[in-house]
This record gives structure tokens, C-alpha cells and sequence, in this order.
DNA sequence: CACCAAGATGAAACCGGTTACATTGCGTGA
DNA sequence: TCACGCAATGTAACCGGTTTCATCTTGGTG
């Protein structure tokens, strides 16, 4: 058992000049040498790099990148940490930054504006460029706490006025797709949406009231999580007729509508067909598998990261926008052809 | 589109010396009241702050780290980023640090050895504290690379002879009941083991040899991964007779060999029982839904980081071993209430 | 042999904070 | 009135690197 004071006065970490000492040069060489500049001998280097290392010599980053201004960091802010689209970011974030030798920073800005503000501007001095994807944020926000000469790309979050480049999946395609898809038989297709505020939910929704000609069906609420999928599941199985396609506005969702129309012996796709959205790993393994539109999201990530370590480097920013094309994968829940059985609804005498 | 050339040559950040100039007052009272001593007047305090908030002041992290020997940064390395056992590590650290007003870095020792240890050289100065989670790591190479002072706690990793502090999921008596339990009714029950040289699966296996009263029944090779679950579940379907239940080291395996039995016409529970280990998200919702081991992957991640942040604290540490407990969770795949059809192999005619 | 350019080296300034220590100014008690 | 203590403030050193610029070698050339 190490106590605080053992390693208070343990022998002071060792610095560029106890390694300068040893090796019986400058500072300045020693950092030359350390660096692999080529204006030192080898011999001079040699005999750096050897001192460093039989003293164990770490260099330390703080003070490094306090004079370079440059940390190799990159902070990459979300809302959350839950579920698999957040991790396939980092993922996608991660894979591109080894590749340049770049950390990474995460943060979440879990609650509201006032605690994504403060995590902004926690940034400063930390990182060389911010990956941002967040609901609470607007330009005001982001003019007032993100240092002024912060490289920053913005994903899945659009800012009105800034000149940031944005990677946004093109939920309004993705939606457009599916939706016809389920369309295609000719039949009206309910909607379980996402939540109001939310910018990818009101994309998935457009995408779907476009798909249909511009007249909505049957909408019920939703808020992207399973339960509330289960929810809607559960009203759907009581109505009478019924509607017999769904298109849930994310996987979650459509899952729990399947659990729920499962355990009230509605059958998929044969009364109902149904289908979600971002073809979450899950989505293959429910059965039936569900149809949905597969975003790469990890590779969403890795550009969005791509993408600002060129910024950092040229120097260069503007506002740009870039979709990630979604493609749809039709799997089991919408298969037709098992026929609808006779009677099933066709209009909808509900709306909520 | 700003340029590289008008960023640099723009007005220079602003440093707390200009908010002291700004306020008329020293940068050592500006210091004090930037971080609410109590030694300066309210005047002062009000004078400084509002000058900040002129100047848009963002303090420079990396200076004050530097002066601080602090940076509220803990590191976090992993093997890899892939799969919620990950991600969810990476949720309960932050949950735990976000509390703490702690950041997190993360970074993936992918790769080999001689990775991680430049991964953990590149930590020095940029953290306060590692957890560390890497099946490349041993004592050596922990002496060798880690600064010596930097607090550090392990995460389903064990080193013999360090003063860490470690946390492990207990995989032993995790696999212990499960193959109790499968073998409840008296049966044999076979092995989808996991890669051999990786701890938790040696762990898993000791549990599964140890509850069957040290003897192995069918063993298949496998890696943790769906696919090779699935080669196994295929083998399983071929053979005659065939075992009748099987304890797969983790879910993925168990959900590959599941789909694999589904496909050619072997029924769960009925002809074969399946048990997975993890109880990933995905488990409870394939069908029939898969009997596994909970382990609370993101309460480790948070007790870990708890105990990394009262190491840098308090200064002390010390060898220390945490075991989470997991818990078998029984459902579908395993429900024994369903006969196992007559003819069912109950000895193993074949080894692997 | 004197001169010069190029290359290696070192001293010291600098990055932007914090803080030890000195100094100031004020109210108080003798 | 003066000395004193205490709180507020300021000066300057320090954290550990990098880099500018001056200095010193050295080899090549006229």
C-alpha cells in the first residue's frame, strides 16, 4: 500500500532536463533529438535518446502542447452514451484518429443547453477540434462557448448560421424509401413517430407524409424507445380493422411494437407488415427480422473526424453540409408475399 | 470560408492577463477570483469576472494543468471499441465521472502489446488516473510504460504482481450456475467455448468443468464471435446423437449457434437447451429469448471509476481485487418445462 | 591563410495558467 | 499617535515543454 506522501516527495517526475543533464547536452537538443529533428548528430541523438530512456523519460503532454498549442486531441461531444448509435460514433471517430495519432475526448451534454455550454467551454486548451452532435445546440450557443478559433464539425445537428461543415444521415431519403416501400402494395401505412422536438424524428416524418403524397395516415406517438414502441404495439393490436403496415420511426420502437403485437397474437408481416429505421445490429436477429434503413454509422463517425483533422490541418472551415445515403434492407416484417388476410383495414378510422 | 492565414494572424486568444488589464488588476487576483477563492473582495471578485465574460474568457486548460499538475482527465484504455460490453463500460465511467466533473479520454489498444505501451507513454500529462482494460497488458509491461505515479485501476484484467486495484466480473461463479442450471435435469450438457487465450473465457470453462463435477462433456471451439457460434450451432444440428443442452461462453456465440439450429429445423428449447453469458440487450429479445448470465457491465465501469478517483484523492492504492457478481437470468431457450423429445443423445460420442 | 556559409549547439524567452512570498492599506488597541 | 495584525493585492517564480536567435564549429573556397 502506496501512501499519498511516499509518492508526494518520491523523486519528482523526470523532465526533458534531468534527461538533458544526463545525456550532458542542452535542453534544446535534448528536444531536438527527442522530437527526430534532423538538425542534431547522431551522436547527440544517440546519446538523448539513451538518457531517456535509462531514466525513464515520459514527456509530458500538458506542458508539450501548452507551447506547440496543440493537443492531439479531438473532443467529440454527445448527447448520450446509450445505445448503439453513440457507440458506433466513437467507434467511426476512433478508427480515424489512431490512423492520425489523434485521442479522443468524449463528453456528454446529457441534460440541458446550460451543461452543454459548460462542457464547451471545458474544451479550451483540451482538444484541436470538436466532433458535436447535440439537440440543445444553436449558433448562439456555440458562438458564446466555443473558443472562436475551435475547428469544429457538427453531426447530425444543424446550425442555421454557422459556417460549419455537418454530416447528417438523410433520414428524409432513408424515410422516403422505406415508406414506399410499404406503400408499394398499395396499401395506407401508419406512423409511429419520434419525438416532436427532435430533428431526426421531424425528418422521418416528412420523409413519410412525402412517400404518401403529402397525406399522413394513421400517426401514434412515440419517443424512440422500445417501450413506447410497445405502446403503440399494443394500440394497434386493439384497433378494428387495423391498420397493416407500420413504418416505426427507429428499430427500437419497432421492435417493441413487434414484442407487443407478438404477445397479442397479431402476426408479422401477415397482418401487419412492419418496418423501422438505422438497422441497429439487433434488427437482424428479432424475428421475423426487421425490415429498416441501414445507416453506417460508424462510418459516419470516422468521415465527421476525417473531416475536421483536415480542418485543423488547412486551416480551412466552412459551412457544408454532407448526407449520409441510408439504404433500405427489406427483411422478413415486410415480406408480401404472405397475403394480407381478407378484411384487414385499408382506411383509417382512427387519428390521434 | 475563413482562412488558415486570417485565423492566425486574428486576434490572438485571450489570456487571463488580459482580463486582468481588463479588470485593473493583477493576474494573480484575476487567478483567485476566475476560481472563486475567497481572499479578494466582492468588488474585485465582480470587477474580474465581468471583464471575463467582456472578453470572452476561456481558461487554457493545458496551462493550468500544467501549473496544477491536474487535469481532470481520466483515461480510459480498451481493446476495442466493438459491441455494447464497451460501450457500456464507457457509460457507467462517464456517468461516475460527469459527477465528478472528471472528462473522459478514451483510447483502443487494438493491436498488440507494443501498441498499448504507446498508448499508456501518451497518457502521461494528459491524466489524473487510468482504467485500464487490455488483455495485452502484464506487469513488465505496465512498469515499463506507465508513469510511475499515475493511478491506475484495472478492469477484467489481472496482473499478478502490481498494486492495482482490479475489478472483474466474477466469470467463474457466473458460469457455474448457469451450467447447474442447465444441467438441472440430470443432462449432459456441452461447451461452445470462447477464445483460449483470453481470461474470461478460461474463466468461463473452469466454471463450466468445476460445476459438472470436474468433467467436460462436448467442447466446440469457438471466439466470442456470432459467426463461430454459428459454425458450432451447424456441427450441433449434424450431430446424432445430439447433446441436449449447451452452455455457449458468451451471447453473441449463443445467438449465432441459435440462429444456426433455428435454420436447420432444431428446436430451442424443445430438442436442445441454450444458455449464453452476458445478457447483451439483444438477448432478451431474440427468440425464444436466451437464458444467460447478467452482468452489470456499466456498474462496473462506474464502481472502477469511483475507486480510480479516491486513489487520485486520497493517494493511496493497493492491490485489491472486486469481483461483480452476475446473476443467471432464465428464459425461453432454456425452459425445461418443455420435454425433451424421446431418443435425445445423453452421451457424447464425439470430443473436439 | 583568411574568409565565409552552413550546420550544430546552447541560453533564454515563451506558452498561460497558479501560487509563494512580499507589499500595501486598513482598522484596532495600547 | 503609533505599532500591530490581518486581509487584499501584486510581483515574480514556477510548471515542462518548444523555439528563436545568438554563438560556436567546421569544411570549403579564393
Amino acid at each position: 500500500m502506496r501512501r499519498a506522501a511516499e509518492r508526494a516527495s518520491g523523486p519528482r517526475s523526470v523532465t526533458i532536463r534531468d534527461v538533458a543533464r544526463e545525456a550532458g547536452v542542452s535542453v534544446a537538443s535534448a528536444s531536438r533529438s527527442l522530437n527526430g529533428l534532423d538538425n542534431v548528430t547522431d551522436a547527440t541523438r544517440d546519446r538523448v535518446l539513451e538518457a531517456a530512456q535509462r531514466l525513464r523519460y515520459l514527456p509530458h503532454s500538458a506542458a508539450r502542447s501548452l507551447s506547440t498549442r496543440r493537443s492531439d486531441v479531438i473532443g467529440v461531444m454527445l448527447p448520450d452514451l446509450h445505445g448503439e448509435f453513440f457507440s458506433e460514433i466513437i467507434r467511426g471517430a476512433d478508427l480515424a484518429a489512431r490512423e492520425r495519432g489523434l485521442h479522443l475526448l468524449v463528453s456528454t451534454s446529457h441534460g440541458d443547453a446550460t451543461e452543454a455550454a459548460a462542457a464547451m467551454r471545458a474544451m479550451r486548451g483540451r482538444v484541436d477540434g470538436l466532433l458535436l452532435m447535440s439537440p440543445y445546440v444553436d449558433e448562439h450557443l456555440l458562438a458564446d462557448n466555443l473558443a472562436a478559433d475551435l475547428p469544429t464539425v457538427l453531426i447530425n445537428t444543424r446550425v442555421e448560421n454557422g459556417s460549419f461543415a455537418s454530416f447528417c444521415v438523410d433520414n428524409y431519403t432513408g424515410a422516403v424509401a422505406v415508406v414506399k416501400h410499404l406503400a408499394s402494395s398499395g396499401r395506407p401505412v401508419a406512423l409511429i413517430a419520434g419525438p416532436a422536438d427532435n430533428l431526426e424524428s421531424q425528418e422521418r416524418r416528412r420523409g413519410y407524409r412525402d412517400a404518401l403524397g403529402g397525406r399522413e395516415g394513421l400517426v401514434l406517438d412515440g419517443d424512440f424507445t422500445e417501450e413506447s414502441g410497445f405502446r403503440a404495439g399494443l394500440r394497434l393490436a386493439e384497433m378494428s380493422p387495423r391498420p397493416i403496415a407500420v413504418f416505426a420511426a427507429n428499430d427500437m420502437m419497432a421492435i417493441g411494437c413487434l414484442l407487443a403485437l407478438a404477445e397479442r397474437g397479431v402476426r408479422v408481416p401477415q397482418d401487419v407488415a412492419l418496418a423501422g429505421f438505422d438497422d441497429v445490429p439487433v434488427a437482424r436477429l428479432v424475428r421475423p427480422a426487421l425490415t429498416t434503413v441501414h445507416t453506417n454509422i460508424a462510418d459516419l463517425g470516422r468521415r465527421a473526424l476525417e473531416r475536421l483533422a483536415l480542418e485543423i490541418e488547412s486551416g480551412e472551415s466552412g459551412h457544408r453540409l454532407e448526407l449520409e445515403q441510408p439504404r433500405l434492407v427489406v427483411r422478413e416484417s415486410s415480406n408480401f408475399q404472405v397475403q394480407a388476410p381478407a378484411g384487414a383495414a385499408s382506411i383509417f378510422t382512427e387519428r390521434q
